[in-house]
RNA sequence: GGAGGGAUGGCAGAGCGGCCGAAUGCGGAGGUCUUGAAAACCUCUGGGCGUGAGCCCCGCGGGUUCGAAUCCCGCUCCCUCCGCCA
């Protein structure tokens, strides 16, 4: 969330950072005027209560000096002010939750640098890279949910029926595949991130700290007898580790890894991309986030986004790089980059990364700040993360690319060591 | 699921309803001393709101009271035992 104080002395720059998202700048007017009624509000109340405060401390002094009608007086001017305070409390509180709720709505101002734009149409291709139109043969322009149906590593059918659509079910080296990408992957990263294993259902406060809640609860599969939230992502529960916490400057960055199946209800996308895995509700993803200062925040935002690229790079899979516009950037994003592999058989880009900047919007959320090597104050830590990678689509990148004329594939040998040795799927007897 | 016990500052640990934002010890920072270090001694050492007087925070949220770390209720978490269980 934003910083309420910014409000009062740069409202402005607060409104036309929102104009740029494309967002309600008049939510802005209504944060300020309850601002300035809470303040006005909670003065009055404070005042009442240092009085109130005043007189009990008087109290107990004349009871010592056995002087009951003096306190008898002071019990009766306490009293009187109690009933005061009582209200003004409780309409300082009820702005304040007003002021909350508010605040959790407004979306983070997109950084300076980002392209300004309405849409995803407006998204800046950075660079492409290996990548070659012209490269793919025939064998190659088969939808993958043909090619996994084909070699029986895919099958939807099966999964629809125990969980409904968009619920895919693999098989064999299918199912190897997705285990295979996930060690290849933590591995890795396993020279600088941290290996997390998080829980996947979590509280309302911890999917509220990353920006999910409470604009988006539709997008999520929410366990109501237990009140628990499946997580879309391990950035939910990776923001939320140092949620309260004040860690040292030395310690930063610090950088997490986690693989975690992720839960998304796609509410509002019906219909959309519903043929294979470009969209489902259920997939595993390997995360990396970092908590850092705001000096390292491009440092490591370059950082990440280097990860998520190496590893599409080591797969052998031609993408491309995409700065998004600040009106395709979410709620909580400052700054973000997709990365796009090319999946011939369908014959389309498929988003299998988002690296994102969030600055100290999270931070602020999650309460997770750190404190100062010089001069020992406390400040909100910035947060960046970033799929590395999201597998089901890639899945059907290596299957479409990988697909032989004989409609064996062939997987990248990088994952060999992770495939018992054989990166071959279906192959028929060479001859 | 059942029965108990607990939650206080970085850690350990005290705290008759008022003089407690909180003793004491350890840890940390600075200083004196020393060629340097150790030891000893001295000082400092939680977070937040408010321009300020001031206000809030002793797991969280309510309540009682003139006044709550202290009393009452609910919740969360931790520990012990029983039951169940991958």
């Amino acid at each position: 969330m934003l910083d309420v104080r910014r409000v009062r002395s740069e409202l402005d720059v607060l409104k036309a950072g929102l104009a740029r998202k494309g967002a309600d700048t008049a939510e802005l007017d209504r944060l300020a005027e309850l601002d300035g009624r809470h303040r006005r509000l909670a003065e009055r109340r404070d005042e009442v209560r240092a009085k109130v405060n005043h007189l009990s401390k008087e109290v107990g002094r004349l009871r010592r000096e056995a002087n009951h009608e003096g306190a008898e007086a002071r019990m009766d001017a306490s009293r009187r002010l109690g009933e005061q305070e009582k209200a003004l409390a409780a309409e300082a509180e009820q702005v304040a939750a007003e002021l909350r709720d508010l605040l959790l709505r407004i979306p983070n101002l997109p950084a300076d640098d980002a392209p300004d734009g309405v849409d995803e149409a407006d998204n800046v291709v950075v660079r492409v890279v290996g990548h070659d139109h012209e490269a793919f043969g025939d064998h190659q322009r088969v939808p993958h949910w043909e090619v996994g149906g084909a070699l029986g590593i895919l099958d939807l059918e099966r999964g629809a029926k125990i969980a409904g659509s968009m619920f895919p079910l693999y098989r064999r080296e299918g199912a190897s595949l997705i285990r295979a990408l996930t060690a290849w992957a933590l591995h890795s990263h396993a020279d600088a991130f941290e290996e997390i294993r998080p829980p996947t259902l979590v509280r309302t406060a911890t999917i509220t700290a990353s920006g999910q809640l409470p604009k988006f609860a539709d997008d999520a599969y929410h366990l109501e007898r237990d009140d628990l939230w499946a997580i879309p992502t391990a950035e939910v529960p990776l923001t939320s580790m140092a949620a309260g916490e004040i860690l040292a400057e030395a310690d930063l960055p610090m950088r997490f890894a986690a693989a975690t199946p992720c839960y998304r209800r796609e509410a509002g996308s019906a219909g959309r991309d519903t043929r294979g895995l470009l969209r489902v509700h259920e997939f595993e993803k390997v995360e990396i986030l970092a908590y850092c200062t705001p000096e390292q925040a491009v440092t490591v935002h370059a950082e990440l986004l280097g990860r998520a690229e190496g590893l599409v790079g080591d797969l052998g899979l031609g993408y491309r790089v995409l700065d998004i516009c600040t009106g395709d950037l979410g709620q909580s994003q400052a700054r973000q980059f997709d990365l796009e592999v090319y999946a011939p058989g369908c014959d389309q880009w498929l988003e299998v990364s988002s690296i994102s900047w969030f600055g100290d919007y999270q931070a602020r959320r999650a309460d997770v700040r750190y404190r100062h090597r010089d001069d020992a104050k406390v400040g909100f830590v910035h947060t960046l993360n970033g799929s590395a990678l999201a597998w089901p689509r890639i899945w059907a990148a290596l299957v479409e690319t990988g697909r032989q004329p004989d409609g064996s594939v062939v997987l990248p040998e990088v994952l060999s060591p992770w495939l018992g040795g054989t990166t071959t799927i279906g192959a028929s007897p060479v001859g």
